[in-house]
RNA sequence: GUGGCCGUAGCUCAGUCGGUUAGAGCGCCAGGUUGUGGCCCUGGAGGUCGGGGGUUCGAGUCCCCUCGGUCACCCCA
């Protein structure tokens, strides 16, 4: 074994130009979405105390009890790698105590120690919000709103919404109660059978046959919420109609993380085709604040997964890589140090300028090689330097789109008229 | 974590029953024009056949292990 060769670990990936750019479409997108209704960026560690996830997601959560990447540092410290964004925050939350209401954003990579496949990562990442410190339904509506106009901002048209509710501490664990009696008498599936006791939700939303049927006709949560729930529910309802937010109710939407109450949601890409369909999700979490040691605090948020999104965008066929990011590429075959000037000054005028280099034996390429780069690059002007223009203190601008224009300008006037080939992208 | 399928050039792939220097297209570099890109033509560079072990006179090809990808379960973004 002479040199070792290394990969990306299992389950993560890296992200290069010019793919890269679809994220930065994203998350600016995202940004101007939830900026524009008042959330401001949250910065968090990567990592927290292992606290923050066991008692703000849950201990009978998969994701806690299964997959968190865990570590002890060098002070005997117990940590873990964020699951997810939403214990953090509300951590910060806590710790700070910003005023009500309080709405944040983030972008973040999220850590689950899986087996990964399509669309399921080791690292994948999230943009999400949270806003904290207000019951209002029509918070609730709010925050699914920005959701939705996110995807459609993107173009994507095959994303679909469900909603559910949880209730809260006064009619969940009854309607637990009752749904376990339910089930207890049913033939359910082998793992299921086991875990119906401790968690008879979890029966909801299996898709294995004998579930299936053995809940179709189960008691459902929507129907025992208590007064208050239900009418929170019948708003958040109103409310999405209102804005003509199209979505289904489904009882057997039961989230994976333990600090749900009240209203629920996820967004599916029915443009893909893998099981792991699921764009984005969130709901309200009436207790999680307390749970981490504050005051008693509503809040709601969502997660949307970038990489899923991005595989939904290419299932419909949106936001495709664009072919030109340049306005103008130098070509030098006098030396190089009119290349050096022009594209400084080129820059400095805010145009987007890229050249080309000496060949690796520090001899010039030519013209043609050059040009060729040029062409490549999807700049749509090329300025050429040579013995003649440097002779006459000019360049010649050259359009490398569309007819055949060039014109041996004066140095002084290359910014103008690139400015004016390009279509003028300067600012 | 369990099971199925797959790993050959930067990318997409071919490679017969195990047989000698492992191929194609695209991409990249250069030439075809002593100052003009794209199209075309010619040439070139580029490969630990994912890795390790085994069987064999001989392994890209067969066997075992391993790493990675992928699909399903599970869970979720």
């Amino acid at each position: 074994m002479s040199s070792p060769s290394f990969q990306a670990p299992k389950g993560t990936h890296d992200v290069l130009p010019p793919e890269s750019w679809r994220w930065e479409q994203l998350i600016a997108r995202f940004a101007t979405t939830v900026e524009g209704a008042g959330y401001g960026l949250v910065v968090n560690p990567l990592f927290e105390d292992i606290g923050v996830f066991l008692r703000g997601i849950g201990e009978g959560s998969e994701v806690v009890t299964k997959e968190m990447y865990e570590f002890e540092d060098k002070g005997g410290r117990r940590q873990a790698l964020r699951p997810e964004g939403t214990a953090s925050v509300v951590r910060a939350f806590v710790q700070h105590r910003p005023p009500v209401p309080f709405k944040g954003w983030y972008v973040t990579p999220a850590f689950r120690y899986e087996a990964p496949q399509a669309g399921r990562y080791r690292q994948h990442h999230q943009l999400g919000v949270e806003a904290l410190g207000t019951h209002d339904p029509d918070l609730d509506v709010e925050v699914i709103a920005l959701a939705d106009e996110v995807y459609r901002s993107l173009g994507l048209r095959q994303v679909t919404l469900k909603v559910n509710s949880m209730g809260d501490s006064s009619c969940l664990p009854a309607y637990r109660r009752l749904l376990a009696d339910y089930l207890v008498s049913r033939s359910l599936c082998a793992e299921h059978r086991e875990k119906v006791a401790l968690n008879p939700l979890r029966t909801l939303d299996c898709k294995r046959d004998e579930c299936r049927a053995a809940t179709e006709d189960a008691p459902r949560m929507v129907d025992h919420l208590c007064a208050p729930c239900a009418e929170h529910f019948a708003r958040l309802g109103d409310g999405l109609a209102a804005l003509g937010i199209a979505y289904s109710v489904d009882f057997r939407l039961v989230r994976g993380f333990d600090y749900y109450t009240r209203t629920t949601f996820e967004f599916g890409a029915e443009a893909l085709a893998a099981a792991q369909n699921a764009v984005g999700g969130g709901g309200r979490y009436d207790g999680l604040v307390e749970a981490l040691g504050g005051p008693p605090t509503p809040g709601i948020g969502f997660g949307m997964g970038v990489e899923r999104i991005l595989l939904a965008c290419d299932a419909e066929g949106v936001l495709p890589v664009p072919e030109t990011r340049l306005d103008a590429f130098v070509v030098d075959v006098v030396g190089g140090r009119e290349a050096l000037a022009l594209t400084a000054e080129l820059r400095a005028a805010g145009l987007r300028v890229d050249r080309a280099y000496a060949s690796d034996d520090g001899q010039p390429r030519s013209m043609k090689a050059q040009l060729r780069a040029a062409d490549r690059s999807g700049a749509r002007v090329a300025i050429i330097v040579g013995e003649d223009e440097l002779a006459a203190g000019t360049a010649t601008v050259k359009a490398l789109q569309g007819g055949p224009v060039q014109e041996q300008v004066s140095r002084s006037d290359v910014v103008e008229w690139v400015t004016k080939l390009s279509g003028g992208s300067r600012p």
